[in-house]
DNA sequence: ATGGGCACCTGGCTGC
DNA sequence: TGCAGCCAGGTGCCCA
């Protein structure tokens, strides 16, 4: 999926074009998303107006009057805004169409991606109540890396990843945060010093913070609401680059699985 | 609590 | 050309 630069890019993005807007219709095309979308929306969302569109974790939360739509873009998913009479595409599942003749529409092949309607605060819904600090926001430093990390022999890669200690670190952005900050990412999460989760906090922000300025990272499926893809992999040091040279060094860079995902790293850059 | 593995799903690429 | 096998921006859930 996206990650956190993607999602927020959409976020960017989709809140311009919806902002202020009502609501006229809810179409749900295939309601077999990673959970099954509720088929009521088509009733309960017409005639609501869009207040603002915010960003939690890898979630979008699009705020009507009365309620929160949240939406996941899981591994392939996209939200773009079209124009009302644009031909259903293959994997479009479903559209909020808008007063003016606009639409927002999820396109996802995977299906990993869900939408759920709430009522209450959407920070208090299961999906989101445990989730960990956000990487750019307060309350994420080295400090509150190292704590988390006490006695943890999780490889320190797949700790990055865990949305419960920090959110918005995905595959791509794992590796490279942790080629930024020196670390290996086998390393014990428990075993990385204090000085070095320093580093790792400040290379995940400044990654993200990067990644976000470019429109995020096309690898495949991803565009933002506009239809472009972003523009950061030509940023990349090591994500895809096995057997390529070490933008640092020139050592090949070497790729190993970590609980059934890939890990890139520089074996002479990354101790 | 922690760690590890599987499941969900489709499509694109590789190699035989 | 056909097809099996593997891989892909995520994450909830089950088991030891």
């Amino acid at each position: 999926m996206p990650e956190l630069p993607e999602v927020e890019t959409t976020r960017r993005g989709i809140r311009s074009a919806l902002r202020g807007r009502r609501i006229s219709e809810f179409v749900l095309r295939n309601h077999k998303l990673r959970w099954p979308v509720d088929h009521k929306l088509a009733q309960v969302l017409p005639g609501r107006h869009v207040r603002d569109v915010r960003r939690r974790a890898k979630y979008l939360l699009i705020d009507l009057d009365g309620g929160t739509l949240i939406a996941h873009l899981g591994m392939s998913g996209s939200l773009r805004v079209l124009p009302c009479e644009t031909p259903w595409l293959k994997h479009d599942h479903y559209e909020i169409r808008l007063d003016k003749g606009s639409c927002l529409r999820f396109n996802d092949p995977r299906r990993f991606g869900s939408l759920h309607w709430v009522t209450g605060d959407p920070l208090e819904h299961p999906l989101l109540a445990g989730l960990g600090p956000e990487p750019l926001g307060a309350g994420f430093d080295g400090a509150y890396l190292a704590g988390r990390a006490k006695g943890r022999k999780v490889a320190v890669k797949q700790f990055l990843m865990d949305q419960r200690i920090v959110v918005g670190v995905g595959n791509i952005y794992a590796s490279e945060a942790l080629f930024r900050a020196g670390i290996h990412p086998r390393r014990a999460a428990g075993k990385v010093s204090p000085e070095r989760y320093a580093r790792l906090a400040a290379a995940v922000q400044a990654v993200l913070g990067e990644a976000i300025k470019q429109g995020g990272t096309t690898l495949r499926d991803y565009v933002n609401a506009d239809g472009t893809p972003g523009y950061f992999r030509q940023k990349l040091y090591v994500y895809e680059r096995d057997g390529q040279p070490c933008r640092k060094c020139h050592t090949p860079i070497r790729k190993l699985a970590q609980g059934q995902r890939s890990t890139y790293f520089c074996p002479s850059c990354q101790k």
